[in-house]
DNA sequence: CTTGCCGCTGACGTCAACGTCAGGTTTTAG
DNA sequence: CTAAAACCTGACGTTGACGTCAGCGGCAAG
């Protein structure tokens, strides 16, 4: 596969395939022109890399625990790595729960008429229907 | 209070704090000599701020969803702001509870000793010690 | 041969949420 | 009174994951 068509299959933009080239964490093989050329398993890579992108990791972060994926095993180090990234994970899931309590919590503050300071609806006509 | 006093209990820094107020995020009365002066719920609302931040959101989006935070009334457009919102938290939590799915597959299958493909015992020396 | 698409390599641009530094004023502690 | 600590306003620097542009090469169709 060339990288428009791996581009296009992980949705992703033939920039950002260099880029994570650059970065050491997706190989590639060159035609004698130079033109890079993918393997199967480049698209589920880049989608892997996306999701661990997306959970706050950073280049170097993927670069260092991907090998251990490459390579089916892992050392203490990449153990230790690999459970802290979880965890921390972990603990953004945790927190973006709070979170979405608070807005909750706002938007049902917001959305119910406040019934002992309503300055919407007219005296005269409090306690119509709750 | 003062602003370092804001800052050290909502635990962020001081730049950060006059930054919220430049983005419209916080409002502060000022003493004679041009001194931020900040009321009780000025550490809550930097906390929230935080949480809102945390979740992805950007001051844009904040600033435009804080006022209906104050007021306690919601406009259509700022309860249809505050869905979206809610919903976007909800699919990152989707999508990081997936990723962590990954990791956890990933941890699992590089601590699991590979059997079939144990390159690492050496052939006639199998299960000795360290 | 030319047109046109795809790919290549630099290399500078972007954007957001601050960090940091300069240079000056104010408040507080002793 | 003085020194330190805290605050002020600019204003430039930082970082990461790309976007974008310039200029060039290769190659299949017509």
């Amino acid at each position: 596969m060339r990288i428009g068509d791996v581009a296009a299959l992980a949705a992703v933009s033939v920039r950002a395939l260099r880029y994570y080239e650059e970065q050491g964490l997706l190989a590639s093989s060159r035609s004698p022109s130079g033109q890079r050329h993918y393997a199967q398993g480049a698209v589920e890579r880049v989608k892997l890399i996306q999701s661990l992108y997306g959970a706050g990791l950073s280049s170097r972060t993927i670069a260092d625990l991907l090998p251990c994926v490459d390579a089916q095993v892992s050392t203490p180090e990449s153990r230790a790595l690999l459970a802290a990234e979880r965890d921390r994970i972990d603990r953004q899931i945790a927190e973006l729960t709070r979170t979405r309590a608070k807005l909750d919590a706002i938007i049902e503050q917001t959305s119910r008429p406040n019934p002992h300071c309503d300055y919407t609806t007219e005296p005269g006509r409090v306690e119509a229907s709750t």
